[in-house]
DNA sequence: GATGAATGAGTCTTCATTCAT
DNA sequence: GATGAATGAAGACTCATTCAT
């Protein structure tokens, strides 16, 4: 019961990649469910006994993405690295992984570039862009103290989707370029949020 | 055959209308030709007499925004206004139509924001990213002409995709705080390109 | 009022060129009405004040070219040259205007083709075959009188399909194949009637 | 798993025999998929899991019909029958079972009589053709060496044009006026081929 | 549990025909 | 008479979902 359990999850995962190499494939729009079950090697009639329709294999799709990134984004404590550290370095720290994570998955790429568009919803991605506000909110917090609260929200608001923003950019373009781009980027946003660091 | 002419056009006309309409409401995926025929209260076969087919209206919905918006965004000339304005006025000047438009045109966004994903392949908005992007690059040549061109177009294209991240945030929020957020944005868009600035 | 009718059967003409021009391009399969109006210069709802739908449409065209086949063909009479004239030259006299009209018109070879399969329904057409047989009946009356009526109707149905079935292969073969293919033919008609010609 | 597939396969002949009857009574043209899929009792959707697409189906209707008329058609082979037997002799085993096949099968003369026409491409019938020639040749090597093999390959086209010629008519006819076309068919045959025959 | 066949609604597109102007 | 817009019924094909085995 256990091994069947096991092995249960174990098809939901094999399920849930073959929906990111699909999606990565043929974008979001090419997303069939016949398509997942071939590439997963499995019929269509086993998909729905893991995942009663499409929405919920996307938002499956989507929770793994947020929980995958999530274990790379460490939670904002107050440390002293946190407090002190010079803000690129810390900007580094935070955006890098994000970045690297957005680059290598091009199906979360796809599935978070609909977010702000149509019918897309998938309540876990919405939270991501949430969490990643509450994020720097709370950097804000430690960093900015002097910085209202509705005005932080807006500030993060910015900051978020500049790097947003900028994700296509950045997937599309060659090693060399997209180093560069991304040095741009880091640099608008240290002139941006560098007037409210009230450390450095 | 003047009045038939101009009912034909009208009819056109009223077909981007409804494809606008759509597109608003169901995203660029949810266009079909049968909602657009529905929608402008015609028969499916009616709207083949105008488009050909399906790409070639979305194309000529495009087409439409863009001329639309084109009309409201000047060229850059060399002037002495553009020479010598502060750089928040100069922002003022290029930005302000195109924020209006953006949150005046839900279906205009939707298609812009689908840009940099795949399978939406209409010219005319690509060529908007790019005319925009030359503009900005007109814009440094005058203001900024210690900046090399690869440079040049780095900042630009962040710049351009900083505003692009916040429109969907700009139209979902109320009369305020929209105005907060833009307020924000463009302090965003000085911090970060004013060092490239020579004049101010 | 006779000039409107003049024009009016000029017109009938035309659109019945711009038929044969379509069918003999794009097959049968391939007319449309509009493809005729569009071919013909005129509007769609102009064809329909001409013909009342587009079986009689094919049903003139065909029409046409048998009365233009039939001109080409000289009835058969009892002349002495009908009489006594070696089988091959009557052979000759006989098969080249029709080959060469086939060979010339592809738009009728189409609708030919068409007769003996699926749903084309133009009585000329099958009236041509049947005209062929009475010619030939004819001939063989002077020819092979002791040929009976039941058993002559048998070889002429025999001969024009061989005829028939060759058509398409000579429309096909270039210049000098055609030319000898013809010849074959010949031999073949030749051996086969031969034994029943009372005359030779 | 085996009924599966042979439930499947079973299927896939259900299938073709219903596109057999619905080009046997509408023509080529007149083959839709809907008409095939109500005609087999079974949804639109479901033929598309049998066949991809609707050349496919045609292409696989019209495969089934040579491999059956194939089994019919031992191949040549030089056999002291082959080279000795009387011409009627060698016409009647070459020539019944292909005539009994066709006039059994009215889809497939309704196929093969839109060979030479445009518009329906069916490698397998065209093959079948050729096919049939090659036989012809064969049979020409043995009884006729003497004919060269460009003047072969022509007799061997107007002998097989005419059996197709004849083909509509054998099937319209009833059944004694169909034996008595039968016998005058191949009197033709034998007159025409007996003078090239180097045996008889 | 798994399989793959079955379904049916929905998509794009075409075309004969009609109708307002 | 002429025009071209309008119509609506097909037709090919797709796909999420269900069901018998």
């Amino acid at each position: 019961m256990v091994a069947r359990q096991a092995r249960g999850l174990a098809r939901m995962e094999q399920i849930l990649d073959a929906a990111a190499s699909v999606v990565a494939e043929h974008g979001d729009a090419g997303l069939t469910m016949s398509g997942v079950a071939r590439e997963a090697g499995i019929s269509p009639g086993s998909l729905y006994q893991f995942y009663p329709g499409k929405p919920e294999l996307l938002a499956a799709l989507a929770d793994r993405y947020v929980e995958s990134l999530g274990r790379g984004l460490p939670p904002v404590v107050d440390t002293a690295a946190v407090r002190s550290a010079p803000l690129d370095e810390l900007l580094d720290r935070t955006l890098d992984p994000l970045l690297e994570f957005t680059i290598g998955n091009p199906g979360f790429r796809a599935l978070f570039a609909r977010l702000e568009t149509e019918s897309l919803d998938v309540p876990s991605l919405a939270t991501l862009r949430d969490l990643v506000l509450q994020r720097l909110l709370g950097l804000f917090a430690i960093r900015a103290p002097g910085l209202a609260d509705t005005r932080a929200r807006r500030v993060a608001t910015v900051a978020v989707q500049l790097v947003k923003g900028m994700l296509p950019a950045l997937a599309e373009a060659g090693e060399a370029e997209r180093a560069a781009l991304i040095g741009e980027l880091k640099t608008a946003l240290i002139r941006y949020l560098g007037p409210y660091d009230e450390v450095g």
